[in-house]
DNA sequence: CGAAACATTGAGAGCCTTCAACAAACGTGG
DNA sequence: CCACGTTTGTTGAAGGCTCTCAATGTTTCG
């Protein structure tokens, strides 16, 4: 593999390499997702803009994060630049969490968002909270078991799988299953499957032409034979 | 990708889809290993031979486990055979703990093991314990941590990336920093790192041409230039 | 000692990448 | 509203990295 192979976009790469503080500003208002009640009721709401930072890996890791609305990626970075998005964040998840005192990965808006910022309970102080505890584990749990799915692809896919298994998974988070709405670029994609650019985009030019999607533009994608992606990801 | 890619041995494919119960026996003494205080106490010890399934994708996750000696890999498979290795347990290694009611991977013994199993406890019980909770909270986040970077090796790295990635991980669990004995084939190790045995065996040739390695025995590797190996890392 | 499992090596093919050019979409400012 | 630059996405051609297939060597074990 060559130095060259799925370097991130320049955008991106400026973005990791100058831990750019991200233009954000704090609503005081009330938590806007209270859906685990487990979460400490004072998280401060913020907004950030498209593909900025909202954490790098090496940060202190003090916060974790709820998105609202918007997409997030997390992400690791080579010291080439080549990139692996580890997972696409979206309302109601959370993101951030750290045992340590780092955060071992980046995250940054895929579109704008709003995110909400809780303070991490300090050392014992986690066990105190009981409710807080169980959502946060199994969180982790559910973190775990799609990090472990995701390795499978990733180690034993071939393209077609990868984008087929990737359009299954998105669609589930989307509003109507069968029409999807990408939030993300095909770079994003792309290091969100190991592969590069070009072979995603063929890819799904080639899903086009068996009939088995329909993209309308290059971000709405419509599932003409979900069993046929269903197939490629047996 | 062929579907022939990665097909497991003929053994472990066998292994999988008979879910054979394990010949194995149950040693009625105390816990052998109370390194995590939080543990329960009355884990029972089991011994499993070389290839023995432990548990299968699916099964009840009644239990878990935690490796006294030997060497456990967790994995999944495609319908087709084709297997991706999540992670190598060693001694003090906890694994097979489950949110849910199923196992979401299959463990298999690499080499004769003996496993200290654990009734897992119930629903709120495990609130009770308070220094287990933490145990396994503590245990989820680092396997969390490990599968993200796993991802980055799988997604992103090449060949003679991906392998030296992997020796020099190995060789941080080995006695020696230097010396690592392995303790799984070669399609163990490329079923671990997305490859194929072939350039698994071609690519540790290379290694030992280029005197960055050096191989006793095939199971038996020196690293003769580590730093070599953390510059194909960077 | 012989069979089976494991590992190495070679030759050729294929999938995906790389490099390059072009097309389309988007935002901005005149 | 349109011109224009920038970003994003598509397509083509060529090459390379890894896979596939096959044969040989090596170790293990009954």
């Amino acid at each position: 593999m060559s130095a060259q192979q799925s370097i991130a976009t320049t955008q991106a790469s400026v973005a990791h390499r100058a831990l750019a503080i991200a233009q954000t500003w704090t609503v005081p208002g009330k938590d806007p997702v209270g859906s685990s009640e487990g979460l400490p009721h004072a998280g401060s709401c913020m907004n950030f803009a498209q593909d900025r930072e909202i954490y790098g890996e090496g940060d202190e890791a003090d916060t974790f994060y709820k998105v609202v609305s918007g997409v997030v990626r997390t992400c690791k970075f080579l010291s080439d630049g080549r990139r692996q998005i580890h997972a696409f964040h979206v309302a109601g998840d959370l993101f951030g969490f750290e045992l340590g005192a780092e955060h071992t990965l980046s995250a940054e808006a895929v579109s704008d968002c709003e995110i909400v910022v809780y303070r991490r309970p300090r050392g014992a102080a986690s066990a105190n909270d009981e409710a807080l505890s169980r959502d946060l584990f199994s969180h982790a749990m559910r973190s775990l078991a799609r990090a472990q799915e995701h390795s499978l692809v990733l180690g034993r896919r071939s393209a077609v799988e990868k984008v087929a298994a990737f359009l299954l998974d998105w669609a589930t988070q989307s509003a109507d299953g069968r029409m999807l709405a990408l939030a993300m670029t095909r770079q994003d994609i792309a290091d969100y499957l190991g592969l590069t650019i070009e072979t995603v985009s063929r890819t799904m030019t080639q899903l086009e032409r068996d009939g088995t999607i329909e993209m309308p533009t290059a971000r709405q994608i419509k599932l003409k034979k979900p069993d046929a992606l269903e197939d490629l990801c047996a």
